[in-house]
DNA sequence: TATGAATGAGCTTTCATTCAT
DNA sequence: TATGAATGAAAGCTCATTCAT
């Protein structure tokens, strides 16, 4: 019997503050910001002293990757569970088609995860931004899927790649404007109608 | 000798302090948001004092409806010299699509001040920021605007008003973030001739 | 199997590690003084958490005392096993300075030690220093020994005293702050040359 | 008639508020060395806040090397109202001596400059702290300096020198932890007498 | 017009310590 | 024996702002 290691308890406990701490943070940053949140919001909403969020996150910036990576990992997941994952040879265009149907399907369920990819995407813009490369890597990985998917489907596939990637930013951020003003479902799939001829 | 009008000259040299003042406050902020610069940023760029830099803005709330202001009268002259100016009783689908391409076009000429609008618009949808009011008419007038002259010409103008302007705030998002990687007026007519099918 | 004395194996492990923590401790008290050093330090340079080293050795001021404590310890041992210990009614002027010598010449060869010293003497200098009651003692009960054993034999047996105990202290820190540049030993026979007639 | 330089009296008046602050800080960091105090001491100690503080010196580290740029000052001025400058050529061994007993004297008459000197050469053979190479410059130039005044007049002047310096230090010290105990400039002649046989 | 002094509030982070496990 | 959680206190520093000059 080692005393060293947490026991099973505990370290749940440990998961469910972390857990916890990360939600909090997620819908704050998702607002103001990194550079507008400060440790001690997240504390107050946690009901925790700031030295304790700092324990469990090490550092604001340790707390920003921690964000980005869960979800990541949450997204991850959730195309995993989905039917038709994208193999690493790549998808059609079809298949691409409904993978960001069904993106956008989820996202319209969790505005906050959506404010906060937003609001980092563009507070990233700046080269001095923790998640400057992050950002940039993404963009370009995804940019690269798309129009992989789309190439010989259509007649300028990148082009097309950019207006999805760009119209589903734009339509996301009216409809994080707009409460209950907007249905990005249905303001997507008609964008796409438009935008990809094949469908 | 007058103490108390302040002569032309100096009335001048206020002016283009001014004019200096929320040139640099207009890069900065367009980098880091309201939330992430600092009066002293500023200061130091102009090479003058935090306290200097006060005297000519007030407070840092006011630089920043200076710096909306200015850039509001900015446009409308830009707009005025234009050979079609929106008159108030609105314009022909024609119309707005040429006005929204000289948009395009002028912004691709100056990078700062669309990342200074990118960034405030996106800051901007927390309910506290300061210019949260502002966006959020702007943009309704906009799509007001829109809506009205696609009527009659598409058949679900304000949807087709909706994905115009998100896929111009998305192009120019992605065109701040590759510098030089995209070609911002031509993927804008390449969009709006899948968008808009009068054209 | 007993619960309730603890086993002899972990008596000795238990002591090993305050030893370590002890060995650790020493250094880096040694370089940054009792302001300058953390316990975080110390824990990490053990493989430990800070509450473990906490569990060993109580509390900041108590590891002080504990260093104290165990290099007077060593001293004294090592006086212990040479062959003139100083007794307690006093020694003569010969054996005073032959105790000296080997005082420093055990010095030269653990650096680390003496840099506790000389850093802990001169930060506790000031009177709130934890460590202010132990150097100023222990100064005055040296002094006194060797102002007894030159009594007689030279003319100001304390101010000759005052001048061996400087010269110590002032050619080790020398002797610090330039590793390899100065050879102590030879200096300090040197010094004691000049400062006491009678060899 | 110019309003960006400050008045006379502003002048003035901000000069007495750092001469204030900096001989604060060197009582306060003579006593518990550059890693004990704090900032917020100090400013107590002047009446100020620690943003006032700040405003006046910059940073901690500032405050330190302006600590010892100071105290540099100072000594030249004294050192150069003195009959005998000693000049870039080197000075003779008895130049030496009677520079080395006047700086004792002076010593003997403001404490808190010495304990200063002490507490931070000693915190200072640490290679990280921030007056380090401070201190290793200085000591081999008094070195080199006293080694030459002292060539051709004693058998060993290297030694000679690091005798010189090494009881000044200690006898300083023993003097600063027994206030009124010791007589500074009395002990030092009677050691100058005994290491330097020329005198 | 612009500065310097000064402040109050805030920031992130470090630290020593307690407690339950 | 050693850990992890959590805290209160303090640190250095930044910031926006006011005021007198």
């Amino acid at each position: 019997m080692s005393f060293t290691t947490p026991g099973a308890a505990t370290r749940k406990r440990s998961a469910d503050r972390r857990r916890q701490i990360l939600d909090v943070a997620a819908r704050i940053v998702g607002q103001r910001g990194y550079y507008g949140f400060s440790i001690q919001e997240v504390a107050t909403s946690c009901g925790l002293t700031v030295a304790g969020v700092l324990h469990h996150i090490g550092s604001k910036d340790k707390l920003l990757v921690a964000l980005l990576e869960d979800r990541d990992r949450r997204d991850a997941e959730a195309v995993a569970g989905s039917a038709e994952p994208e193999g690493a040879q790549g998808a059609t265009a079809e298949e691409a088609v409904q993978n960001l149907h069904d993106l956008v399907a989820r996202n319209s369920a969790q505005p906050e995860l959506v404010r906060l990819y937003t609001m980092l995407r563009t507070e990233s813009l700046y080269a001095g931004h923790p998640a400057h490369g992050y950002f940039r890597e993404r963009d370009e990985r995804v940019l690269d899927f798309l129009t992989r998917a789309f190439t010989g489907q259509v007649e300028e596939p990148r082009s097309t790649a950019r207006q999805l990637l760009a119209v589903m930013g734009g339509l996301e951020e009216q409809w994080l404007r707009e409460p209950g003003g907007v249905d990005l479902v249905a303001e997507w799939d008609r964008a796409v109608a438009r935008l990809v001829p094949l469908s």
